[in-house]
DNA sequence: CGATAATGACTGCCTAAGCAGTAAGTGCCG
DNA sequence: CGGCACTTACTGCTTAGGCAGTCATTATCG
């Protein structure tokens, strides 16, 4: 039974955690956006190379699933960034389904002169915010995204067994 | 001077705020979205039938600054739901280049059945917050906004303030 | 072993968001 | 009053994202 933090007859929109974190999300980007387009990068150019630089997602199927991209839409990143030299795929011969994503070293590059960039950006976003504050809003959002992530598949299951 | 959340050497994106309120905002997207697509919705004809109610932003112009939705696209929705019968378009005589968008009976009858199934969506996804912990993840959220608006445009902050 | 399902990357198509430009209306200032 | 800048809503065009389907490869299971 879940708590009732919301209740139908007093909500409003520009309370809700849905509405905040969206506005949080459009806000982000129009901070960082500019960013990267002025060196000559779109934002989901930025983030593949810098899944990259952390190791974390090393496939396109990784990425998507981290970053929640549609993979024909990254596919076509990819493509953009493979021609400017900024990374290479390999294939793999233990599963030569999947392709493995490396940076190139003029990637590297391009990646780590970023990054100072978006540290800036986001330390003068929480410039007003205590170091108390930063570490909550972090676990916050992850337990967030961890409560949100669980009910969402449960949903697609349902859905295909019902269906 | 801004504090030094992040550094330059250790900084990972899988720790950055930016990141953990852009899978926020997706993982809140997958939940909410089929929703409002279930009842013939989608998520943008949602918001604006939503703000509407809440009776916040009553022109276009309105819901694209709390929004931050493309005036544009914008016009096109309004087109939708208008053709639909939910809205209706009233030109107001006092400054007749704005649009006053008011609810049909249509159209409040459909914004009240979908908003229940937004607050049930709502707790069950911070069922495992405390009552204290909602307040504070509000709190932070609308902090960073606040910030982060401030970073962006200035003269926009002091306009809606003002206004 | 062989047939079938599942996975991962990719492609074509379509819709919608983003951008720039237009037109009507308003405020400002001489 | 008249000219100019600004605001607001809207339109055409471009591009990028979402969806469905394809192909190659791998896993599953009789």
């Amino acid at each position: 039974m879940s708590k009732q933090h919301y209740q139908v007859p007093t909500y409003k929109a520009q309370s809700s955690v849905g509405y905040l974190v969206k506005r949080a999300h459009s806000l982000m980007m129009d901070t960082m956006e500019p960013l990267f387009v002025q060196h000559g990068f779109s934002f989901v150019q930025y983030v593949i190379l810098s899944w990259l630089r952390d190791g974390i997602a090393v496939n396109p199927k990784d990425i998507c699933a981290q970053y929640r991209h549609d993979s024909g839409a990254l596919t076509r990143v990819i493509d953009q960034l493979a021609e400017r030299g900024l990374l290479k795929r390999v294939r793999r011969d233990r599963d030569r389904r999947k392709v493995e994503l490396q940076l190139t070293p003029a990637g590297r590059v391009a990646i780590e002169s970023l990054i100072p960039l978006v540290v800036t950006k986001l330390n003068l976003a929480l410039s007003d915010f205590s170091e108390t504050e930063v570490q909550e809003l972090l676990r916050l959002l992850i337990k967030l995204n961890t409560s949100l992530q669980a009910g969402v598949e449960p949903a697609v299951v349902a859905a295909e067994v019902g269906g």
